[in-house]
DNA sequence: TCCATATTTCGATAATACTAGAAATATGGA
DNA sequence: TCCATATTTCTAGTATTATCGAAATATGGA
């Protein structure tokens, strides 16, 4: 589910691991150098390792003693593309191009009250 | 701060709501047509649009005695961008195509977790 | 001014999540 | 087989979050 996925990364440590797996690519990380790497007790590690997984946001791979964890590349661009799905569908095609589109995306937060009156005969 | 939008979008009643403002446009909805449209009491939608704003997630703007709420779509951009971020990087050049790029995206939410094989009492 | 409506704040309760120590479970090698 | 290492599960304490009734605060209009 997609909340769960959003929950598994709406926390400090557990963003920074799916980030440190994202970087690292399809190879992955053993769980013990993540932990290194981050700095999480082994326990608070599995415990975050095993949300991640939950929500498909990471693979587990066993190779020998280690288990390397990986990120699903697949899943988190289910996830991007979940938020902009049917993006101003409502709204006719208002939306600036950058809006809808994360790949033309600015780096700053731009603005923030989009002015746009639309709705009943109003006089701001 | 990222982990607040990512916290802020992490629940049900508030991504939905975000959701139903993505797809509005820059217009907007009102706060009780919001309320009324997902069947979210007052006080509790109240309460998530707070959290929605605080996290520059949504906007809010005065009209008359309704306040419009709209998505701030830099914002989402933003976080989509940030996700994707120095993908593997660390790897050299090994990120499938459709990894890194949501644009490429497939809809469906690909295989799940790689189950990590072995391991005998495991429950899933 | 006073009233009706729109929205927010307050307060209290219930539910869920984070952390980590200690013990348990795999795995490879001696 | 036995040991060292890698990782997970158990457990419990603490903290954060979700919900919503009731009261409070804006706004426009009569």
């Amino acid at each position: 589910m997609i909340v769960q996925a959003l929950a598994a990364l709406a926390q400090e440590s557990r963003l920074a691991l799916f980030r440190l797996l994202v970087q690292t690519g399809p190879s992955g990380l053993p769980a013990g150098e993540i932990g290194t790497e981050l700095g999480i007790a082994p326990a608070t590690l599995s415990f975050h390792l095993k949300e991640l997984a939950r929500a498909s946001l990471i693979t587990a791979r066993q190779d020998g003693r280690y288990i390397y964890y990986a990120a699903n590349f697949a899943q988190m661009a289910a996830l991007l593309g979940f938020l902009t799905e049917n993006c101003c569908a409502r709204d006719g095609m208002s939306c600036a191009p950058s809006g809808c589109n994360p790949a033309a995306a600015p780096k700053a937060v731009a603005r923030s009250t989009t002015k746009s009156p639309k709705r009943k005969g109003v006089k701001t």
